[in-house]
DNA sequence: TTGTAAGCGTTATCAT
DNA sequence: ATGATAACGCTTACAA
């Protein structure tokens, strides 16, 4: 099809090695050389054959992004598009390509691990949402993939970025508490997650913080999904909250449904704040407020601390890269003072 | 890192081909042998090197989703979440990697296309939401790169997957007909794209079977984000309509919105019916009723078309796929029979 | 500054 | 049934 290096060097009457070097911008070339390469090179319409390339430099300059199968439900959760959308650009602007891989089914999911890491396409991966249960990240530091972690991970050898959950969750809770709730009830993250955790540590911090005591029964677990905020609804309607603290918008908007169902107006009857803002939080009825997290930067930011990773050599004493990125309260129509009631 | 066939190769007491022979399992090898390789492979942990095998074969097991920087910003959409979750699990289970590209900055299309499409990284593509104007897919064809389009595309060349768009805006068209609406209006995708044209149809074609004027007031071209449907209602309100088709749900939730700020309600002074099921057609209040198309499936499909077609001697005579999934009709809340007043 | 040649890890064509 | 050996298209010492 294309032609290769050595067509263009006869072209330009020099040798395979010297296209090469005009290639790769290599500076022992002598100009009017080099010159005579490009036009054959354009004359030619040559484009670098990557995969000989990478045979040889063992780069591909292909990073993936890889999703675990536990979540793999939650890829209608525009959180993906989002981070999806911001990995890619910044892949795009340093001239990677960009890889997606979904662990799927369960069952083969070591079969997909082998075939994807062990490849020998990938430089390295970009992982979002893991549990702590989760082999993967285990396996990646084992099989010395260089990789990051959207989401913090407890092990000093893995580089993160993340965002502050903790601190985020309080702002939520400390904005009912200033509404005059008191009885603030909160559907927590999975727990196998580091955010499930830390956004539940914001919301206790909070009440702590104002010596509101925590009481288990205004504490439920969900999943991140939908459904899981409308089967947390109805536990937790029997402590009788005046506000309720979901730690996902999916989940919030849940809530907001089963509270519907269940004749209750919010924020007359009760006060819902989310997590996330993703678009369709301010599509709801009422808006939501919530917690805005930066998710396409973090996509970007992730790729960038990878390439900086892939960059260094490797024999510098290895320095983790963690990033903490901020978060914000969005305050919408979820949210009323507390009913004197 | 990983042992060569050559290492494995020592460890049997074999040549290198034999174990070539056994990895690509051909026929002609004493099974005695065989097994003794397989050991061999199994102790030294031996993974083959794709991007050696690539080099050799020509193919490198990668397709990619391609998404022409016209779209961009609708990447929040769910459609290409979804979309993106079907290609990936199809490639999934046909050993396949799915690189993701997204042609963001028009600036450098030019560049994007030549570093993605002649990089030699990729077996196929599939092609998402282009614009009849987008030189995508001439320029695809012009280099005979293997891909498939979601979506129709006027060329006798150009493989495709597309849903029943005429019938499906039918259906919606027709389910307010029933419900005695007379002036109904609709906010059209962009007619650069064959799905904006083939909705647009389908309204008139239910118009015109029930002998119903079309009134060029009632129409209203958006171009599927949800700013543009708030924008149409305002063209759309001095046409007095009784109920709006629009042609996407996320310009739907637009118009609900819009509606909601002009003092009007939904179904009860204007029905509404949107396009695709999206998962917050049915979270918005009222739930949305609209036409739901099979987005993960469509992903699915075209890859399974794209990799016959890698599939195919291309000697054969070539027979263009063209596929055609059904839409449904999804009754909700947001249709009413029109009022007597 | 330029050219020669070795080598990256496979597959595939021959012999044997 | 198995083993040499030549590609595949590139980068990169090393020579000149």
């Amino acid at each position: 099809m294309s032609p290769t290096l050595e067509e263009v060097a006869r072209l330009a009457s020099v040798s395979r090695s010297t296209v090469s070097r005009v290639i790769n911008d290599h500076p022992n070339v002598r100009a009017e050389t080099r010159e005579r390469v490009w036009k054959a090179i354009r004359q030619s319409g040559y484009q670098p054959n990557v995969v000989a390339r990478s045979l040889v430099t063992n780069r591909t300059q292909i990073i993936s992004v890889i999703i675990p199968e536990s979540v793999t439900t939650l890829f209608t959760d525009p959180f993906f598009s989002l981070l999806l959308r911001g990995t890619t650009e910044t892949c795009n602007a340093h001239q990677y390509h960009l890889m997606l891989s979904l662990f799927t089914a369960k069952a083969d999911r070591h079969e997909m691990y082998q075939r994807v890491l062990h490849s020998g396409y990938l430089d390295g991966a970009v992982v979002a949402s893991t549990t702590l249960d989760d082999p993967l990240i285990p396996d990646l530091l084992h099989d010395h993939v260089p990789f990051v972690s959207i989401g913090r991970y407890p092990d000093d050898r893995v580089h993160y970025v993340d965002v502050d959950n903790v601190g985020g969750a309080r702002m939520a809770v400390e904005h009912l508490i200033r509404l005059g709730h008191r009885r603030i009830a909160t559907i927590a993250g999975p727990l196998s997650m580091t955010s499930g955790q830390d956004r539940l540590n914001g919301y206790q911090q909070a009440l702590e913080a104002r010596r509101i005591p925590i009481d288990d029964a205004l504490i439920v677990e969900g999943d991140y999904t939908e459904p899981s905020g409308g089967v947390a609804v109805h536990q937790l309607l029997p402590a009788e909250p005046t506000a309720i603290f979901a730690a996902s918008d999916i989940m919030a908007i849940g809530v907001l449904k089963a509270l519907r169902e269940a004749g209750l107006r919010v924020p007359q009857d009760i006060s819902l704040v989310g997590f996330d803002d993703i678009p369709t939080a301010s599509a709801v009825e009422p808006a939501l407020t919530t917690v805005r997290q930066p998710i396409e930067r973090i996509g970007s930011v992730a790729v960038e601390v990878l390439l900086s990773v892939l960059e260094d050599t490797p024999s510098e004493n290895p320095t983790t890269h963690r990033l903490v990125l901020p978060t914000e309260l969005v305050i919408r129509a979820s949210c009323s003072a507390v009913s004197n009631g």
